[in-house]
DNA sequence: CAGTGAGCGAGCTTCCGCTTGACTT
């Protein structure tokens, strides 16, 4: 007969906690929840006072045997699941499922895994909380009724598989307002001066600054009037303020800034994230990744307290306690850091000792001294004008936790870094060398990538920190949003330089516009928001999670019964389904564009069962309209006549090689370029079938078939065993088995023999065989399961 | 490997949160 049966979630707590426990206990882990509402069924009889019908999923039913077969042997078992509302309710399932009764199951929480607190909540046992209990299953019912019965009204009114819910529509409403912001956007331009100016110190000494105008012209006349003052002006420092600041170290991570960060500075994906720092957790590195708190429990803050104290010295040592401000958290866990702060960096894959070493020193820094800095501000008066020139300077006088770490920002427009200033005095003439007036664009606001999304969505209180990532998925998966990268387009600008008393007036070429793993709407993402901000508003707002907390944390507080609480919101939401499941028609998407200049005939833009498209003339039993699918970057509100019709110049010809002609086209696996019979592919992002040129396709054509004939692009007379391919993720060069990547930035077809000698000389240490062999069968496993739909 | 867009109708799709494996190439 066993003593003691702890349950906790995680299998990876189990084991730890069974070391602190010792002899006498067993622990195990119930894998999260051991029960749900029904899969297939509502799973809610709601004639029956909401009552919900749980279920143990096919996936479940190990675990739950095995868990009843140990709970019957022990005197004791103690439910320790997460003390939040959704922990409460896994201790009340497990109490329920496993058949448990009062007298000999006990409930304890603890929130950090040391010896100390776990005997202590030993100690401490109570009972499960049904109030808590109450407030989860509302919750639960809640999204079940609001997915199940949402979704199938967008089944019948747009079109099949859809899906709606308190979360995910939220999230996709983010990314469609976003969208028709940056629509509604107008670029401004203005005239930005800066100047560089020399002087001298009283030893002769020549320095050189660069200062920048404060004000900012909005036409090119007015510039050019200033830089007409600045010929003949005297330039002088006229004022210089010193103030001293202090930075102070951001908390250590929470789920999603670990997220925000990793993707800032690994360029992470949420999910790689997340599935990295599970590694992490599993070898014992760091604590629980999923945890929305900034709390450090005592035995951190002191082990790192030594640990700064005799890394850095005492001076860089203070301890801090931060506290969580995010909307809805739970606070079951603590802050992400490592187990042991002693380890500064771990033995891992190189992506695991990437994000550790992060973790580590994100914690770290969270302890240490604020950094003291000095920041100077010097204006330059000019003689012929009013305006002033200001040079910022900033000096670290104390580094503190700056020594570690410091967090970075998604400001895309590259703040220009103070730095140190040469020594300058009041009153000091200076000369200028050239003072340049160019013209600046204003920034559209940022499209969201997965990061700054997961931050957005835990500012509004919504998703918890184990399904920011999962929901990210699934408005992937419904094809509401992709993620995705879009090249840059070119515009000129207005440049004024004055040099010599002489000003130059020409024009640049600038890139803007480019997005890296952006998200961006898709037309039926589009289709399916309006739908639900037409009809739903109130369940879309993006309040509505944070008011139906508020009615859970009454239920949790004993204040509200939950059945009521349920019902009052209940039968406003389904008298809204029902009324629209009758008055709101059938979403049918169609435009008139205008008409074609050749055929006269009318172009129309629709939405078919494969997305937008457009169509010249109507189909009749003679004849059959054109189609074309619009462009991802297209949307049915906003495409002209112009661009429409250029989506039907395709298939293109762009010339004749070898006698036969080159067409372009876009087919079911993307642009292509048809010649001789033969598809040969477009690379996605960079070649456009729309405008690519008969010189690029000939070259892809020619880089295809020496692929096929040699096996290599490219091969060195100095060494056979030396060869560039082509790979999945472009070209490397392969040497003696072994593949090395090619510099990004780096043309292969510019590498010369000493080039490719050089780049494996100096690529980092290749790995064995068998490690090769082992991550090759992983990522064909991902990438089968990613293909998998 | 290489564009689709008819119409009928059976049977199916779907939520959020808590946790990790286990199928094959």
């Amino acid at each position: 007969m066993e003593e003691n049966l702890v349950i906790v979630e995680s299998p990876a707590k189990a084991k730890t906690i069974e070391k602190f426990l010792g002899k006498g206990y067993t622990v195990k882990s119930s894998f999260g929840h051991i029960r749900d509402l029904s899969k297939k069924k509502l799973g809610v009889e709601i004639d029956n006072d909401f009552k919900p019908n749980y279920e143990v999923p096919e996936d479940k039913l190990k675990t739950v045997s095995e868990l009843k077969k140990i709970a019957k042997k022990s005197k004791t078992i103690w439910l320790a699941s997460d003390e939040d509302r959704e922990g409460e309710a896994i201790a009340w399932h497990l109490f329920d499922t496993l058949e448990l009764n009062e007298k000999s199951t006990k409930r304890i929480v603890f929130h950090e895994i040391t010896k100390d607190a776990i005997t202590n909540a030993i100690k401490n046992p109570r009972k499960i909380d049904y109030n808590l209990v109450n407030a989860q299953q509302a919750r639960r019912i809640l999204d079940r009724l609001v997915g199940f019965e949402l979704s199938p009204l967008l089944w019948k009114k747009i079109k099949p598989s859809l899906s709606a819910g308190r979360v995910q529509s939220v999230a996709v409403r983010l990314i469609v307002e976003r969208e028709r912001e940056i629509i509604a956007f107008k670029a401004v331009s203005q005239y930005k001066v800066n100047g560089i100016f020399e002087f001298e110190d009283n030893k002769g000494k020549k320095y050189e600054v660069k200062a920048d105008l404060q004000k900012a012209f909005t036409t090119k006349k007015d510039a050019l009037a200033f830089l007409e003052k600045c010929k003949n002006s005297e330039f002088t420092i006229s004022d210089i303020q010193v103030k001293p600041s202090i930075k102070s170290p951001a908390p250590p991570f929470t789920t999603s800034t670990l997220q925000q960060e990793a993707s800032r500075k690994l360029g992470f994906s949420v999910l790689q994230t997340m599935t990295v720092a599970q590694k992490l957790y599993e070898a014992g590195f760091i604590t629980y990744m999923r945890t929305d708190s900034v709390q450090l429990s005592e035995l951190a803050i002191a082990t790192s307290k030594n640990e700064i104290q005799e890394k850095y010295g005492k001076e860089y040592s203070k301890t801090r306690q931060f506290q969580t401000k995010s909307k809805g958290a739970q606070e079951a866990h603590e802050a992400i850091r490592p187990t042991y702060f002693s380890n500064s960096t771990v033995s891992a894959s190189a992506n695991e000792k990437k994000l550790y070493e992060l973790i580590w020193k994100r914690a770290i820094a969270s302890q240490m001294s604020d950094a003291v800095l000095e920041k100077t501000t010097i204006s330059i008066k000019l003689s012929k004008s009013n305006e002033v020139f200001y040079i910022n300077g900033e000096v670290i006088k104390f580094d503190g936790f700056l020594k570690v770490y410091l967090e970075s920002t998604d400001d895309e427009n590259e703040e220009q870094t103070a730095s140190l200033l040469p020594p300058m005095r009041l009153n000091q003439k200076l000369n200028y060398i050239s003072i340049n007036a160019d013209e600046k664009y204003n920034h559209h606001p940022a499209r969201y990538t997965e990061a700054s999304l997961v931050r957005k969505m835990e500012e509004l209180g919504i998703g918890r920190p184990s399904t920011y990532a999962p929901t990210i998925s699934t408005i992937i998966k419904r094809e509401y949003v992709i993620k995705e990268d879009r090249q840059s387009k070119e515009r000129t600008i207005n440049c004024l330089t004055l040099n010599n008393n002489v000003i130059k007036d020409y024009q640049k070429k600038e890139n803007y516009g480019y997005e890296k793993a952006k998200l961006f709407p898709t037309e039926i993402g589009i289709i399916v928001n309006d739908f639900l901000v037409d009809n739903f508003s109130n369940i879309i707002d993006f309040n509505f999670t944070a008011s139906v907390e508020q009615e859970f944390d009454k239920i949790a507080e004993g204040e509200t019964e939950w059945v009521k609480m349920l019902k009052n919101f209940y039968k406003k939401f389904h008298s809204k389904i029902e009324e629209s499941t009758k008055n709101v028609e059938k979403s049918n998407i169609e435009k008139v564009l205008g008409i074609d200049p050749t055929t006269k005939k009318q172009v129309y833009v629709k939405f078919g069962k494969f997305g937008p498209y457009v169509q010249i003339g109507e189909k009749t039993e003679t004849e059959k309209p054109k189609y074309a699918s619009l462009k991802k970057s297209q949307y049915v509100e906003t495409i002209t006549l112009e661009e429409a019709l250029e989506l039907f110049t395709l298939p293109r010809n762009i010339g004749k090689f070898e006698e036969n002609d080159v067409l372009s086209n876009i087919g079911r696996f993307g642009p292509y370029i048809l010649h001789n019979k033969k598809f040969y592919s477009l690379k996605k992002g960079v070649d456009d079938p729309y405008s690519v040129k008969l010189e690029r396709a000939i070259e892809i054509i020619e880089e295809k078939r020496k692929m096929e004939t040699s096996g290599a692009l490219k091969e060195f007379k100095e060494d056979t065993k030396l060869k560039i391919v082509k790979g999945r993720f472009g070209a490397y060069i392969k040497f003696n088995d072994l593949n090395y990547r090619i510099p990004s930035k780096t043309d292969w077809k510019d590498l010369t023999y000493d080039d490719v000698v050089a780049i494996i000389k100096t690529s980092p240490e290749k790995k064995t065989k068998k490690e090769v062999k082992e991550t090759k069968s992983k990522s064909s496993k991902s990438n089968k399961s990613r293909k998998k739909k």
